[in-house]
DNA sequence: TATACAACCTAACGTTCGTTAGCAAATTAA
DNA sequence: TTAATTTGCTAACGAACGTTAGGTTGTATA
């Protein structure tokens, strides 16, 4: 655990929690820097542009929801099972850095090319992993559903609100919420027991 | 059926189009020109301001969605109808103009205040509404949810990213996607037939 | 003690922004 | 035919933008 952050770690974690609240485009360099208390020019030491900050966080972000399914899939189960293990994991990424989430979710358009190019194709590798659980579901009759693209919009759309809502001193545990989610979108709402 | 739009309108159409794509504080007064044809200058016959477009449609699809709620609820029958009515309602406005809707979902907080606070106090009234549907299929055994506020942000988170997806030229219509949504929702992925 | 480096400053650059003023042409209504 | 309205133009405003240049200070290293 580093207890000390660099100041180029700090510019970032300012400026991933200023573009969650208003955007990457309305955040302007001098507003980043008076959440600092510096110059906006004083930034440019540390770092070489504003897009710079939204790669970053972009892609280290796309990082750690990988690192984090590579491990919920490596335990051979049911597809249920494998499907629960990578919505817990997804969550778990989620609710660990709010910001840096909702940065890497919608903000991400104002990547400039070639990087808009790679985020895009990483987060369909993303999505087909999920594609293909869902399959195998379908496939030896754990799940029923009519299309497994649409189930897996769902599920990420599901998902992927979260960081609007989360509140890490909230009664709800990331554990807790990721089971929760899990449970509804496997179940629905529906009570099945009568 | 209104056949020809006011200038008015048309500015306004072509605005809410640029604002899905680019986003709001992305895309200048000159792009929407050029995308209209004009000077940006000339859009200020006819508009007062950029903001004013952005009030224009936050506001009016405020409006189409209660009174699409306001239809679907006024036959009285059970919570689960209830809900799916809601959810079908909820899925046709957002199929209908899903540039409207996706700057409605996610442009809003560039609204100065008071219209903020009032969008605020709109969003929070709608969902207000289904989290009484919700505690009703609770109360008489519907369903099975551990919290109704847990459960109507994930009904609307995967209502709210339809517009991201959804192509009117597609293989799916708007009823087929309600449907298949609120049996998902209400039933979830896995088969209970066996 | 000398050197290097990290961190920040002031000043300013060229650009883009939303918007206004004032005017002209075309269309519609009286 | 005249008057009013709609729709657009050019020119320009002041402000805000991302960024660069060049310099100063304090701290850690050699």
């Amino acid at each position: 655990m580093q207890l000390t952050l660099s100041r180029k770690e700090q510019i970032e974690q300012t400026a991933t929690a200023l573009f969650k609240s208003k955007g990457f485009s309305a955040t302007s360099m001098r507003d980043l820097a008076t959440a600092l208390g510096i110059e906006a020019a004083s930034i440019y030491s540390h770092i070489k542009s504003k897009e710079e900050i939204l790669q970053r966080v972009c892609f280290r972000m796309a990082n750690e929801f990988f690192e984090a399914l590579a491990k919920a899939e490596s335990a051979p189960s049911s597809a249920t099972e494998k499907l629960k293990n990578a919505i817990v994991a997804h969550v778990l990424v989620l609710t660990s850095n709010t910001a840096a989430s909702a940065v890497f979710l919608h903000e991400w358009r104002h990547l400039s090319e070639p990087f808009l190019a790679d985020y895009l194709l990483l987060r369909d590798q993303y999505e087909a992993r999920f594609r293909s659980i869902i399959k195998e579901g379908i496939a030896n009759g754990e799940f029923t559903v009519p299309d497994e693209k649409f189930a897996v919009l769902t599920i990420f759309s599901g998902l992927n609100w979260i960081h609007t809502w989360y509140n890490p001193a909230g009664k709800m545990t990331p554990v807790q919420i990721a089971e929760n989610l899990s449970a509804m979108l496997l179940n629905g709402l529906k009570n099945n027991n009568n």
